[in-house]
DNA sequence: GAACGTTGTATTCTATTTAATATAACGCTC
DNA sequence: GAGCGTTATATTAAATAGAATACAACGTTC
């Protein structure tokens, strides 16, 4: 058997749920630099209502707000990271960055000789 | 935050699609040891027409076939696997056994201090 | 050749998930 | 207070996935 590859998804959990994931991530990446919700969504063509709720469900499952949200105000409002959400980003990231490496050192030979 | 846990899945892809994954390498466990794709389905409370179409899959993914299909014959047919369906099996829960044991040992300090 | 329990396949129905739409509330700007 | 773009939420529509049903073909047993 030839062109075998591993493939993983990885995502981490508190007991309500989960709590970040690939997608997860990139979202909040996406209001980190866009500065709302919507825009964010939009720009990952992503309905309004899913990164709303995407963003709620992470942060009820952690003990500490990942953004600041504020509906009103100059521009109608915005949410911005705070400064965990920016150290859950780079959780992750280092997860799933070492998780990666891993997978293909480790298994490449494995798969190989299959 | 406390009681976090980093959760995976693994499966392995060939050039035709998904090959192997923890469904499918159930299902070839329960083929082997009820003997028919129809029985194994029922044990796994899984319909007929999903785990026929699992093994159809996996066999058109594969170079060999995993298991030898008969229909009609002695109380109606059936199906065994082959050889190299119980290498794939193996090669299947050796990638995650390792990947487990990693997941575990290499993610707790981390989650536990974040 | 009738009966049996399979495999193989198409079709229909149902449930679940996802997307689209609508609308209120917010608070700053002007 | 009208306008703006946002958050927040409910409701509805559409798309996708999954389950259920039905039936032909197969080859051994009797």
């Amino acid at each position: 058997m030839k062109h075998l590859t591993v493939k993983s998804r990885l995502w981490v959990v508190g007991k309500e749920g989960t709590f970040l994931g690939e997608g997860r991530v990139a979202l909040l990446h996406a209001i980190n630099r866009l500065g709302s919700i919507s825009k964010a969504a939009k720009s990952m063509n992503m309905s309004y209502l899913k990164a709303w709720k995407l963003v709620k469900s992470m942060n009820e499952t952690s003990s500490q707000p990942l953004v600041k949200k504020c509906s009103g105000g100059k521009d109608g409002g915005g949410t911005t990271l705070t400064e965990y959400g920016h150290k859950a980003i780079k959780l992750f990231e280092e997860l799933s960055g070492k998780h990666n490496q891993y997978l293909s050192q480790k298994f490449e030979k494995q798969l190989k000789e299959f």
